[in-house]
RNA sequence: GCGCCUGUAGCUCAGUUGGAUAGAGCAACGGACUUCUAAUCCGUGGGUCAGGGGUUCGAAUCCCUUCAGGCGCACCA
C-alpha cells in the first residue's frame, strides 16, 4: 500500500504557517504539563505523544489537543480534571493562542486570534506558482515508474488510470521538495514479444494475400493491422520470402517503434511526460540480468531443481519460490524485474515507487523479498496498488480485453471527454477504490463533473481581475492594504482554507494519495464561491476592494497551483 | 483452500496517527439572478459505517470472526 516514507529522513519544514501554530500549541501544552508537575498538581514520568488537530465543530475550536486524556491514567486523574489543571498552568504569551478551554472528555479546545490569518495572503504571493511547495524531500532522489504498458497495443483504461495517478504523485514528489524522475518501463522482452512477432507475421502474410492462420493467442486488434500495413507501404513484398526469425525480427523493430511513438504522443496529450524511456530487453544486452542472478547465486538465495533456477522467496515470507531461469535458459520476467531495480538502487534512487494494477499484487511482496535478497531496504520501495477500471455505457458494464482488442482507447477516451475531466476523475478516487467510469456522464460535459465547479472558481477570479484592471484598479499587494477589514465569515474561512494548501499538498505527497487533492480542491471552489456570493468584490471603497482583490488573487494562485498538480487546466474564462 | 484489496446516505465516494453529534458530490424537494459569470449560493430530508465479538476514557479506524464482491496464487507479464 502507499508508503509513508518513513525510510527517508525527513527534515523539519517550517516554511507552513499552520506547522508554526501547531507547533506554538504543542509547545504551550509541553511547558503546560512541566509546570503542573513541578507545583505538584499534575504527577506523570514523560509527555505522551499528544497531537494537535483540527476539530470537526467549529464550535469547539480552532485546534484541539488531547494530552489531558492521555496523561489521566499515569497521574490518576480524570480527564477533564487534567485538562483543566493543564489550562490553569497555560503560558500563551508569544503565541496566536486567544483562549483554552477544557471540553468533552477532556479536550482542550484553542481558539486563535484571528489575525494570524492575514499573514497568509503575503505568504502565497511571495511564493507565487510555488505556493504549496516544501523542502520535506531534502532533494533526495525519487523515482515513480508508472503505465510501463505492453508496447503491443494502444493504452487502455487502466493505463489512464496509471497515467493520471503516476504523473499527479510525481508532481506531488516534486513540489514537496523531492528530485523526481518520471519513468516507463518498456516491455520489450520475453514471450509477449514472440507472440507479437508472429501475430505481425500472420497479419503481413494476410495482407500480401497468402491464407495463413493467426495464432489463436495473438494480438487482435485492428491496430496491429493498421501498423502492418504502414510497414507494408514502405518495405512492399520484401519480407514475404523471408525466414520466420528475421522476418519476426524485422517487423517487430518497426512495429515496436511506431507503437512506442504513439504511447508517447498520446500521454503527451495528456500531459504526461517521461524522464527516462528504460527498456527492458537492454537489461538483457547488458548483462544485467546474468549479473543480478549471479549476484543472488553468490549470497546463497538461488538454487536448482528440475533444470529450473529457482529464488528462494520463501526465506523472505513468501508462500513459495520463485523461477528467475527457465528449465530452456531463458530468464523469466521476475528475473529482468529484479535487475530492473536493482538497476533503480544503483542509480542512487532513495525512494523507488512503482504504479501497478491491482492484478500484479501477487508480484509486490517478492519483489520486496528480491530487493532484501539483493542487501536493498525494501522499504525503499512503494508499490501503489491501483484497482482496476470499469467501464459503463448505457448502464452496462463493458467487458474490456487488449488480447481480443476490445477495450476504449486513452485517445478515444480524451476525444471524448477531454484531458481535464478524465484526468480530475482518475485522481478523484483513491488507487485502492474500484473505479467505475461511466463514459455517458463523462461524455456528457454537464455540469456533474466536479472538475467544472474547480475550474468554474478559477475563471470567475480571472473575470474579476479582467473587470478591475479595465477600471483602472490593478491587483495590489498584500503589503499595500489593510487586510483586518476582511473579517466576514466567508473570507476568514477561504483564508484559513488556503493556508492549509502547503500541509495538503506534503500529505498527500508523502502518502503518495493524491486523491486528497481533488477533496481540497472541491473545498476551496466551494468557499470562493461562498464569499464571491456573500462579499462583492469590485466595491467602490478601495479600502475594501483592495484586500478583497488580494484575497481573490491569492486563491487564484493557491486554486492554479493545485490545478497543476492535478494536470488539469486553471481557464481563464469558461 | 491460501493471500491482498473493498464493503460508510438512493448513487459515486471522503474520513489523515483511534477523538467530541460520521461528511462531500450527485440525485430528490423548497428557496435566491435589475448587483463582479446562476457551470453559483442557501435550506430540507436521507445512516444498524456489511453482521457479530474484543481491546479502552473513546472505534468507521486497531484485533478476532462470519458474510458479500474484486484480484491474485504459471518455468505468462
Amino acid at each position: 500500500m502507499p508508503g509513508d516514507g518513513k525510510s527517508l529522513q525527513l527534515g523539519a519544514d517550517m516554511m507552513h504557517l499552520v506547522r508554526v501554530i501547531e507547533g506554538q500549541i504543542a509547545d504551550a501544552m509541553k511547558n503546560a504539563a512541566g509546570r503542573a508537575r513541578e507545583a505538584g498538581d499534575l504527577q506523570f514520568a514523560k509527555v505522551p505523544d499528544f497531537v494537535v488537530e483540527v476539530p470537526r465543530e467549529k464550535a469547539h475550536g480552532d485546534f484541539a489537543v488531547n494530552l489531558a486524556m492521555l496523561l489521566a491514567r499515569q497521574a490518576r486523574q480524570n480527564p477533564r480534571q487534567v485538562a483543566e489543571t493543564l489550562v490553569r498552568h497555560l503560558d500563551t504569551t508569544g503565541t496566536w493562542i486567544a483562549r483554552a478551554e477544557v471540553a468533552g472528555p477532556g479536550f482542550i479546545n484553542f481558539t486563535l486570534d484571528h489575525r494570524w490569518l492575514y499573514q497568509v495572503p503575503a505568504i502565497v504571493e511571495g511564493q507565487g506558482k510555488t505556493y504549496g511547495h516544501s523542502e520535506v524531500g531534502r532533494g533526495q532522489k525519487v523515482q515513480v515508474e508508472f503505465v510501463s504498458a505492453n508496447p503491443t497495443g494502444l493504452l487502455h483504461m487502466g493505463n489512464a488510470r496509471g497515467a493520471a495517478l503516476g504523473d499527479s504523485i510525481a508532481s506531488l514528489l516534486s513540489a514537496a521538495g523531492f528530485d523526481v524522475s518520471r519513468e516507463f518501463y518498456i516491455n520489450d522482452a520475453g514471450n509477449q514479444i514472440v507472440n507479437f512477432g508472429k501475430s505481425l507475421e500472420a497479419r503481413y502474410l494476410q495482407l500480401m494475400g497468402r491464407n495463413v492462420p493467426f495464432p489463436e493467442d495473438g494480438y487482435h486488434g485492428q491496430d496491429i493491422v493498421e501498423t502492418v500495413q504502414n510497414i507494408i507501404n514502405l518495405v512492399g513484398d520484401r519480407y514475404l520470402d523471408w525466414e520466420p526469425e528475421p522476418r519476426q525480427a524485422a517487423l517487430i523493430k518497426y512495429a515496436l517503434k511506431e507503437k512506442l511513438d504513439g504511447i508517447r504522443t498520446v500521454l503527451e496529450h495528456f500531459g504526461v511526460r517521461y524522464d527516462v524511456w528504460f527498456s527492458e530487453q537492454s537489461l538483457h544486452d547488458s548483462g544485467e540480468v546474468a549479473a543480478t542472478i549471479a549476484e543472488l547465486q553468490e549470497a546463497g538465495h538461488i538454487y536448482e531443481r528440475d533444470g529450473a533456477l529457482w529464488f528462494k522467496a520463501t526465506a523472505f515470507g513468501e508462500e513459495k519460490d520463485e523461477v528467475v531461469v527457465r528449465q530452456n535458459g531463458v530468464p523469466t520476467y521476475f528475473a529482468a524485474d529484479i535487475a530492473y531495480h536493482r538497476n533503480k538502487f544503483q542509480r542512487g534512487f532513495r525512494w523507488i515507487i512503482n504504479v501497478w494494477g491491482a492484478d500484479h499484487h501477487g508480484h509486490v511482496s517478492r519483489m520486496k523479498g528480491a530487493m532484501a535478497a539483493l542487501g536493498y531496504d525494501p522499504k525503499s520501495l512503494d508499490v501503489v496498488l491501483m484497482q482496476l477500471v470499469r467501464l459503463f455505457q448505457g448502464g452496462e458494464l463493458l467487458r474490456m480485453s487488449k488480447r481480443t482488442g476490445q477495450y476504449i482507447t486513452l485517445n478515444e477516451l480524451i476525444e471524448e471527454v477531454g484531458v481535464d475531466a478524465a484526468r480530475y476523475f482518475f485522481v478523484m478516487r483513491s488507487a485502492d477504490s474500484h473505479l467505475d467510469f461511466d463514459l455517458d456522464l463523462a461524455k456528457s460535459q454537464s455540469a456533474d463533473n466536479p472538475v467544472y465547479y474547480v475550474q468554474y472558481a478559477h475563471a470567475r477570479i480571472a473575470s474579476i481581475l479582467r473587470q478591475a484592471a479595465e477600471m483602472g484598479h490593478q491587483l495590489p499587494a498584500a503589503s499595500e492594504c489593510d487586510l483586518t477589514v476582511l473579517t466576514d465569515p466567508s473570507e476568514l474561512d477561504l483564508l484559513r482554507k488556503i493556508a492549509d494548501f502547503p500541509l495538503v499538498v506534503e500529505g498527500a505527497a508523502l502518502a503518495l494519495e493524491p486523491h486528497r487533492l481533488t477533496r481540497y480542491a472541491q473545498e476551496l471552489a466551494t468557499l470562493f464561491h461562498v464569499f464571491y456570493t456573500n462579499c462583492r468584490v469590485l466595491v467602490p471603497e478601495e479600502e475594501l476592494r483592495g484586500p478583497r482583490l488580494v484575497l481573490a488573487g491569492v486563491t487564484r494562485i493557491t486554486l492554479a497551483n493545485l490545478l497543476g498538480l492535478i494536470g488539469v487546466q486553471a481557464p481563464d474564462r469558461m
